[in-house]
DNA sequence: ATACATAAACGACAAACTGTTGGTTGTTTG
DNA sequence: CAAACAACCAACAGTTTGTCGTTTATGTAT
């Protein structure tokens, strides 16, 4: 799906992940991650059981490096952001990682959504608190979020882990929602407290 | 840690799960859950291999009967609220639920915090938004969220989403706040309709 | 185009794990 | 006490896991 090419890489080991990984999704579809062996795996990917070691020290340790390329692939996704610093510019670049989930949807959804990977989701949300917690440090919260005695730590817990689960709900659901629907949709909830102080009491 | 005998059942049934689950969480504290093998278990629990395989079909299964007994256990504590339907009982719930959470730390900061049981944060986050949606649709949704024209489900996947993902944070931090003053946050943060609806708008 | 470097394939291995069997011992309960 | 049944035990075939050394095939640089 994606293209991780690095500077001169023999083109046989590019290959041979490459058909690795998507042998691994693949059967992550059809199966539970517990019934995936690294036999498996070679035998769909047409590779020889000996070789997946030769790339991997096992299973996990692939998963690790696939959510590596993916935290890369958001975080440039994210970069394609213009770096106004707004709020206005955060929404785009929430609308910049919903559009390339949409467009990378099959992996997403086995990877994100499917129930058993949740190293993927980790480090997602771990992309995501570290993207709410720099705004918050940049911008401090709003100002009736202090008044009203609000931890900043927990804030940043709640926000990027409402982000988070309403992404993987969305996928869970084949994404009833446009990006552009949605992104809207979480700058109308993402206000939380703030715009109760703006209408409420 | 918590009780679950039913009525009549062999106390040497009961013995063995105990050992058995015991000694699966202690595994769990040690390693990760690849590492964990029916024969690790039994070897712990000091029971016969073969007799786990009398108890459960494997590993998963094992993990959700674990699960549903957790779920149980919290809609015990749930329900100890009185069911005075208002904002006021819905901060009470999830007080005791934070209660019940920091009474079996041990066993909650395992299964949900740790990063590889993705079985018990699906059942909880299943808990908490069908909890989430009863209370929308009894009292339908804040009237400013209704104006500015929020989904009645994303608000759902919002709110559920944050109040787990800040709870297995609040674990994974060793528990900096007391159950307390975190229910307090929440009902600051909570700008979603479903606690806000009564006394909101 | 040839030669060198190296990735992938192949055959094979011990060790561990998985599920399941039949038979035996021990405990609970009526 | 006796029937019921849970747990133990030895053993099994089949699978999976990592790791050898060796050979074949492919890519790269001269």
């Amino acid at each position: 799906m994606m293209d991780h090419s690095k500077p001169r890489t023999d083109p046989r080991i590019i290959r041979t992940r490459q058909l690795l990984k998507e042998a691994f999704i693949d059967l992550l579809q059809e199966m539970e991650i517990e019934k995936i062996s690294v036999n498996r795996i070679a035998e769909r990917a047409t590779i020889n059981r000996v070789t997946f070691y030769l790339h991997y020290r096992d299973i996990p340790d692939m998963m690790d490096k696939m959510a590596d390329e993916m935290v890369e692939d958001m975080q440039r996704a994210l970069d394609e952001s213009p770096s106004v610093d707004s709020d206005r510019n955060d929404s785009l670049m929430l609308l910049n990682l919903l559009e390339h989930i949409a467009d990378n949807a099959k992996f997403y959804t086995v990877v994100l959504a499917s129930r058993r990977t949740p190293v993927f989701t980790e480090r997602m949300l771990k992309l995501l608190s570290d993207s709410v917690k720099r705004r918050i440090e940049q911008f401090g919260m709003n100002d009736s979020m202090v008044d009203a005695g609000i931890q900043k730590d927990i804030a940043i817990w709640y926000g990027s882990a409402a982000l988070i689960g309403t992404i993987v709900a969305w996928l869970r659901n084949d994404m009833p929602y446009t990006p552009v629907y949605l992104a809207k949709q979480f700058t109308l909830l993402r206000a939380d407290p703030q715009w109760r102080s703006v209408e409420g009491g």
